[in-house]
RNA sequence: GGCGGCAUGGCCAAGUGGUAAGGCAGAGGUCUGCAAAACCUUCACCCCCAGUUCAAAUCUGGGUGCCGCCUCCA
């Protein structure tokens, strides 16, 4: 497949390093927090990343940390008058809960930084062995950015260009300006472990480094994180990693884009935090997840209630047609048939436009227009009176329900019963929009009432009057039933 | 100031050299007592200007607008 490389600039055909084995390392959320949807947004696009990779039938280890020590965590443990573990224990759990609710696959290894500390004072060690770092009187250790040739590839800037920037202060122990931090010393009140340097506790970007080495071999294949990780995250950890290895981190670079809102970024500053929890009071988890792929995840991706809705529209389409599909193909007289060919072509010329868009740098908006492509042709066929009972339908029909739900377990979705998730979603929406069930089982009766008097100008009225209420009726075999617009 | 991205119908969004996928909304039709759902039909010359080309939304140059990174950040 092709994959959108940040190192390059370009999409490159993707190579493992190791025939059929892909080693990849995405990097995972700082525990002091509830995950908002820009978190969503970056673990469903890796997890589709590893589901297709596995689907192509490679063998995939997938490692996602967790930074468990860090200024924003010791802050928040001193505002809520918690300990830092009870704050790292409690956000790893949340992000757990709301990555299982999301369909986002455990990775093969979560390690936390604290687990790794020993690990982190080895690279740093060997870091300052090669020169490439240096400790201080105070106790810190610093990467020496001048000594790794290549620093600034990957953001694609050079030092001296960064250092022209007026808002870099020097520290007062560092060489240099950029030089980044690979050990803190302790601050009175802080966590810290022991190290030839004193007590302290480890920067931010050795994690990184020295827990992907711990875990696979290097290279990575692929190496993946929000837009925002580029610098100076990932390029601190090339510096690393590089030069104390002596060769490449990692082959691909693979970076998602922001999720905004009103087409800014999303920050507490300007109070337009969403949260995944604040999100899945309202719509269910699979439509987030939908929402999260109608554009390429590479794309700054604007949310907005508007389009959740649209999402969600979309979404319960295509249930219902899994739904009507479903229940078709547990017939069991067919009329003989031989299968029609040009819906079989047409079925798999969607198959092949699918696997194009996935093959593209994990086209997922692109691939969702054809599943919707294919939506349609089951509807045709399920409308088309003679087709709808030969072999040759039900032929296209199992042709087709083979393909969404091959389709939908790479994308994550369409993976629940029809029915459930049909029913699931009408109860969310009516506490979302706090329908009274009642009144409208009321009304329905009245309805129901009049028709039976054929009193059709009554019977109107009242769906009239439903309608105003945001609730459309439908008049099936098996009675009314009613749902939301 | 340095680096980078984006601009496609009412809204969202694919497409990056051969004359515009899809979703949501709208219009007409089939179906229905009337509806709903579904299906069928319909609805765009792609921010502006100039250039390259037989051919550009798609390439080049300029302009305008928006956004991101350079500081913790998915």
């Amino acid at each position: 497949m092709q994959l959108y490389n940040t190192m390059s600039r370009k999409k490159e055909e993707f190579t493992p390093v190791r025939a059929g084995k892909v080693n990849m390392y995405v990097c995972g959320i700082t525990a002091y927090d509830y995950s908002h949807i820009g978190h969503a947004r970056s673990a469903v696009v890796f997890d589709v990343l590893v589901r297709y990779l596995r689907y192509l039938g490679l063998d995939v280890t997938f490692i996602r940390n967790f930074t468990d020590v860090d200024d924003k965590i010791i802050n928040r443990a001193n505002q809520e008058g918690a300990s830092w573990t009870d704050i790292v224990g409690k956000y790893i759990g949340a992000f757990h809960e709301d990555m299982d609710k999301l369909g986002v696959l455990r990775a093969d290894f979560e390690p936390k930084a604290t687990d790794h500390i020993t690990d982190m004072i080895t690279l740093s060690q060997a870091l300052i062995d090669k020169g490439h770092a240096y400790s201080t009187p105070s106790g810190d250790v610093y990467f020496r950015v001048r000594s790794f040739e290549g620093y600034g590839k990957l953001s694609g800037r050079s030092l001296d260009d960064m250092q022209a920037g007026a808002r870099i202060a020097p520290g007062e122990e560092k060489e240099d300006p950029m030089d980044f931090a690979l050990w803190k010393a302790a601050k009175p009140g802080e966590p810290y472990w022991d190290s030839p340097w004193g007590k302290g506790r480890p920067g931010w970007h050795i994690e990184c480094s020295a827990m992907s080495e711990k875990y696979i071999t290097l290279p990575l294949d692929i190496h993946g994180g929000g837009l925002d990780l580029i610098f100076p995250h990932h390029e601190n950890e090339i510096a690393q990693s590089e030069a104390a290895l002596g060769h490449e981190f990692s082959r691909y670079w693979v970076h998602n884009g922001f999720v905004q809102v009103n087409s800014e970024k999303m920050s507490k500053s300007l109070g337009n935090f969403k949260t995944i929890r604040d999100i899945l009071a309202s719509y269910l988890p699979e439509t987030l997840r939908f929402f999260l792929l109608t554009r390429q995840y590479r794309s700054p991706i604007d949310f907005s209630f508007d389009a959740m809705d649209d999402a969600e529209k979309n979404l319960k389409r295509i249930y219902q047609s899994l739904e009507a599909m479903q229940e078709a193909l547990q017939k069991d007289k067919w009329t003989p048939a031989k299968p029609d060919a040009a819906i079989m072509d047409e079925i798999d010329k969607t198959a092949r436009l699918w696997a194009e868009s996935m093959e593209d740098d994990l086209n997922t908006a692109a691939a969702l227009g054809h599943i919707n492509n294919l939506v349609r042709l089951v509807n045709r066929v399920l409308e088309t009176k003679g087709l709808n009972k030969s072999e040759a339908g039900r032929e296209a029909l199992a042709r087709c329900s083979r393909l969404l739900k091959e389709w939908g377990v790479v994308l994550g979705i369409f993976g629940q019963e029809p029915q459930k998730f049909l029913a699931e979603l009408k109860n969310m929406q009516i506490s979302r929009k706090q329908i009274d069930t009642s009144k409208i089982d009321s009304l329905i009766q009245q309805r129901q009432d009049a028709r039976a008097a054929k009193d059709f100008t009554r019977s109107d009225a009242i769906r009239d009057e439903l309608a105003a209420l945001g609730v459309a009726l439908r008049d099936t075999p098996q009675g009314v039933v009613w749902e939301l617009l």
